[in-house]
DNA sequence: TGTGACGTAAACGTCGTACTTTTTGTTGGT
DNA sequence: ACCAACAAAAAGTACGACGTTTACGTCACA
């Protein structure tokens, strides 16, 4: 999946970024803008402009005399959806889905607990449609149509908290229930006790029971967990 | 505080940065690129790659024909630590540091527990030579000694997690105590519970209460959360 | 009067080139 | 062995030209 439309600029960063993502450019390794710019037939204006995009991303470090240099993974914005994506792409996608799937266990009870408080009947009602949404497409092998309304449950939980930080979230939850979808890291059918979880959880926070809602996503979580060591490695 | 050295690309970036993140161009409000040449009389090269930047920190948005127009805060990436940097900044510092300490409080409990699973020997031993170091200057005002080794601390609990999404919250932290100890968003002196339940936390991580870590790492957020309900409106 | 096709100009996108600045490796002398 | 001056390499910056998309106004026609 690519970020979008046409536009050299695009494709170049797209391409880099998946690249080195996957590590086929280790640490150290350095890049001159001339060679980019050759190798993707493109002017050196666009490499550049690639090149302070990634640098902002603190995947490279551009200096003088020296060249681009790709920089060790401890230092990329591992926050940034683009790096997201570009890594669930990569290699150590399970390190990966691991990492973000603990990160969800630690945030998603809290984000529920302040959804029970702060939730408003829209978002109730939203809410309840997205996991009877869930419970239709559980069988017979509706999983894009299952991960559709998975992935709008989660948003309408963490927008529904009030704080933006959780709130954003959202798209890593996204890139994290989609590469999980696709990629065979789930059964052929979801887990009908994570099916029953949500429907649950939709009710606590209607009902505005927030330690209720912080326990099933809890539960929710643990079992996203178990079963990432169940199918990866 | 800027980002770094010179550079004309630096200085258009932070400034324009800046003044999106203040809300000092509102959503909507288009900007063209030869005009922001004219009044940073910089070429139109240094604009553009500016310009990128800010596109893929998603505070812009650049169309054709209508120019480069400033997107609504929902779209921003607020976990980009130069993002955090610009807000607190700003104008809006107070709902930020709360949105911030909350997430704070969801994520370090969690971490505290893995850290005091799988924190090594060293961790351990820098964990109390920062828990000395915050006694030692908690008193007498000594507000940026003290400041040093709290961002240490945390930054050190989150790294012994193990999970490379919580040791990357560090730079996150960090803009957060930072940003709370200038300002005036704190007391003359730290809280002297606050200190003792950091010692606390160091011992537990030491000897791999993993409940006692996250106990005690709650009771420092719910502090940290009532401090700014007293200093903060 | 309303509507739709069409043309135009405004703004970004891309390119090529030339020049500047910083950094670094090397050379040469003591 | 050390230090200083020099030279080259690569990014940084500037400028001017042209391409491309697309919002918007205009005009003809119903």
């Amino acid at each position: 999946m690519t970020t979008q439309g046409p536009g050299l600029h695009t494709h170049v960063l797209d391409t880099l970024g998946l690249e080195i993502a996957a590590g086929e450019h280790p640490p150290g390794q350095v890049l001159r803008t001339d060679e980019l710019a050759q190798r993707f037939d493109v002017s050196r204006t666009v490499v550049r402009e690639v090149v302070r995009v990634l640098e902002s991303m603190h995947l490279v470090e551009s200096r003088r005399r020296v060249g681009v240099t790709v920089r060790p993974t401890e230092a990329w914005n591992v926050y940034d959806p683009q790096v997201i994506r570009w890594r669930l792409a990569g290699a150590d996608r399970p390190r990966q889905l691991r990492s973000l799937t603990v990160l969800r266990s630690a945030i998603e009870p809290v984000a529920a607990g302040l959804a029970a408080r702060n939730a408003t009947p829209e978002q109730c009602a939203a809410l309840t449609e997205c996991a009877l949404g869930m419970v239709a497409t559980s069988r017979g092998q509706q999983l894009e149509g299952y991960l559709e309304h998975d992935i709008a449950f989660h948003r309408i939980v963490l927008n529904a908290s009030g704080n933006e930080m959780f709130a954003r979230l959202g798209d890593v939850v996204a890139e994290v229930l989609a590469g999980r979808t696709h990629h065979q890291v789930m059964f052929e059918d979801p887990d009908p006790a994570a099916v029953t979880l949500h429907v649950r959880l939709a009710e606590a926070v209607r009902e505005g029971d927030a330690a209720a809602a912080e326990r099933l996503t809890k539960e929710i979580a643990v079992g996203a967990l178990h079963e990432l060591d169940v199918l990866a490695p």
